[in-house]
DNA sequence: TTTCGTGATGTCAGTTACTGTCATCACCGA
DNA sequence: TCGGTGATGACAGTAACTGACATCACGAAA
């Protein structure tokens, strides 16, 4: 007989999405979640560093999804067709089976400015390492910055699309129609 | 003579920016910014909805510009160029002898996360705006939100490189060469 | 088996961001 | 002169977050 039931960081970050859900953030105390997975405040406040960060787990490996793509890029890619790369190969996990729970946590997150500007940091987080990632195969500044900063855009504008009511896409389709709009608006632009 | 000086959210904004970057954000608290302006604490969260949007305030005028900037663009220019315009025209306010005050702001920003989340988040917004004013010109979507984050990511990558160490370009020129940069990145792509 | 170190948790007190409510005061127009 | 309005003060209260120390299960070493 444990003293505690395992995966205690699990349970409180499950419990924080239920109650987040149920009945609104804001109107969800910390103690809550701590009571509703058999824990205490302070603990925790031990697993996340903060109310919010309880709905951002993962981010590790998140980011490590992006950062295989790159690897996967052959080495005559163009810098942003590595990003490109990048972004479809890391959002491979978002399947369609997989879309009811980031459309339960996307709407919690766009309905609180402070969740929301949390998730911001999250994908500065990841273009940083995208960066950082096309830097260390010899692309120069600010061309690095650009093309993570640029495929990071377009993850977004795709996932807005892919959580979107009646979408049936994939998250993948989406973003590769969304490389290619962003390429015809570039070459309009400089071919008139 | 009036009982209070006037301006007393400038006078908080000002403290705040003080007392931030003399003594550190975390162990300023809004009790001493509201003293030092001669206010009281229940006051400052009258003016400004938490302890970070005092760093913030004068947002509704810099997205002006940036809208300003749209309306100023040809009637035949791509939805790109539009955006493109508009960051420029938006980034003219920020001269040379702003740059100080710029780069003390940043500093205290760059040192503490969640006041970085809250300028993602102001960002965001200036997207959103654009974006919209982009709709309003016809453009459909995912074109115009493209565009409008693009236009967003020019301008905080040379927002960045305006503000480093050494540096002496103006804001505007370097968005110039980040825009020819990021068509040149997408071109190379399309064409190899 | 016993002992002891370690890691996760509990307990508790304290600070501070933030909010609701009501009172107060200067100013301005009728 | 009077009443309305807007900005502020005063004060109590909630909840997020932190530091310090105690406790308990477990596993390894003695």
């Amino acid at each position: 007989m444990v003293r505690w039931e395992a995966d205690g960081r699990e349970r409180l970050a499950k419990a924080a999405l239920e109650l987040y859900s149920k009945q609104g953030f804001d109107e969800t105390t910390v103690a809550e979640i701590a009571q509703s997975a058999g824990l205490t405040e302070r603990t925790f406040f031990r697993h996340f560093a903060d109310k919010r960060e309880a709905l951002f787990g993962g981010q590790d490996q998140f980011v490590q999804g992006f950062i295989d793509g790159v690897a996967l890029a052959p080495h005559s890619a163009s810098p942003f067709d590595v990003a490109a790369t990048a972004v479809l190969v890391g959002s491979k996990p978002f399947t369609a089976e997989r879309r009811p729970h980031s459309l339960q946590r996307q709407k919690i997150l766009n309905a609180h400015s402070e969740l929301r500007e949390r998730e911001l940091l999250k994908l500065a987080g990841l273009a940083h390492a995208l960066a950082s990632a096309l830097i260390a195969r010899d692309v120069g500044e600010p061309a690095a910055s650009l093309a993570a900063e640029s495929g990071v855009v377009v993850f977004r504008v795709s996932w807005d699309q892919w959580l979107a009511e009646g979408n049936t896409r994939s998250l993948v389709d989406l973003e590769r129609d969304a490389f290619a709009e962003l390429g015809t608006l570039v070459m309009v632009s400089r071919k008139p």
